[in-house]
DNA sequence: AATGATATGAAAATAGTTTGCACATGCAGT
DNA sequence: ACTGCATGTGCAAACTATTTTCATATCATT
């Protein structure tokens, strides 16, 4: 008897990219691929940076375009915000953190994991008959530092 | 050209907002005022819309952007990301809805409320020292309609 | 009402996104 | 591997969104 081999096992990530493509009965090609790499190695982008790094391989402005409107459709990215930027991020990142607390002073940034809200959110989902897929829980408010500071001005 | 607006209505908020403004060394002015009654009456509102309805009374796009930056650096306003959409929505608009299932396939939004998630978090920003002044929660995924004929296709 | 400081609108400049089209490339069938 | 051809890509140009500049209008204070 065989192994039922799961792909994440056998393949690397950009066979399954590959084969994720051909499935949709879309083309793999080069420049797809590039944007691929550089979401993937470089995380969470903003359109400006994702042109600019594809511009640096060669790949045009107008392909990167196409190609988030793509992966997008395919729902290989999703577009977060945070803070006041938009960011495109690969769906399957396991690694990204969906939870945040912004603070609207200084911009920073404070990720935190919470089993209670992950939970909570899928007792809804079920409740309304929604399949699942992702989510991003965005808090705006003070950091400690900027609330002392608010504080005593 | 003259301001198609009227003073003549109820100003409890409005009282406030020119106080808020005044108390921030900012001028009160028609078409300030005028952005604010759009965002208070139609809710949450995308920048290409309020950039129009505020030119349907006559207040110029740039005046738009100014207002809208300034709001924002006062904390009047915040940013939401709704599906694909920025929305720019009054802070302190307590009938705002701040969880939502958004369909990837067919782009409907359903609100919904859970205290419990709203007391994990109260619990989190405490934890971290953090002062908690909105929220936002977006899950991405398939309505029940859609999940259904994605299963059968 | 007069004054001085600041907000506004109009036009122009710049940045971001989409479209049209000629050429290049991926891939299915030899 | 080669070929045909449907589809993707890059470039230029159109279009849309946003920012800047500056003369004028308006606000708040006296």
């Amino acid at each position: 008897m065989q192994y039922l081999l799961k792909y994440s096992e056998t393949m690397n990530h950009e066979a399954i990219f590959k084969d994720r493509l051909r499935a949709a009965g879309e083309r793999f090609t080069t420049p797809r691929l590039g944007i691929f790499r550089l979401l993937y190695r470089q995380g969470p982008l903003s359109m400006p940076k994702l042109i600019d790094r594809a511009g640096s391989e060669g790949i045009d402005s107008v392909t990167v375009y196409r190609t988030v409107e793509l992966f997008r459709r395919l729902d290989f990215i999703q577009e977060v915000g945070l803070g006041r930027q938009r960011l495109l991020e690969l769906s399957d990142d396991y690694e990204a953190h969906h939870h945040h607390l912004v603070c609207g002073q200084c911009g920073r940034i404070i990720d935190f994991d919470s089993a209670a809200i992950e939970a909570e959110l899928q007792r809804v989902s079920r409740a309304q008959g929604f399949q699942l897929r992702t989510h991003q829980l965005e808090a705006t408010g003070l950091c400690r530092q900027c609330a002392a500071t608010a504080a005593t001005a």
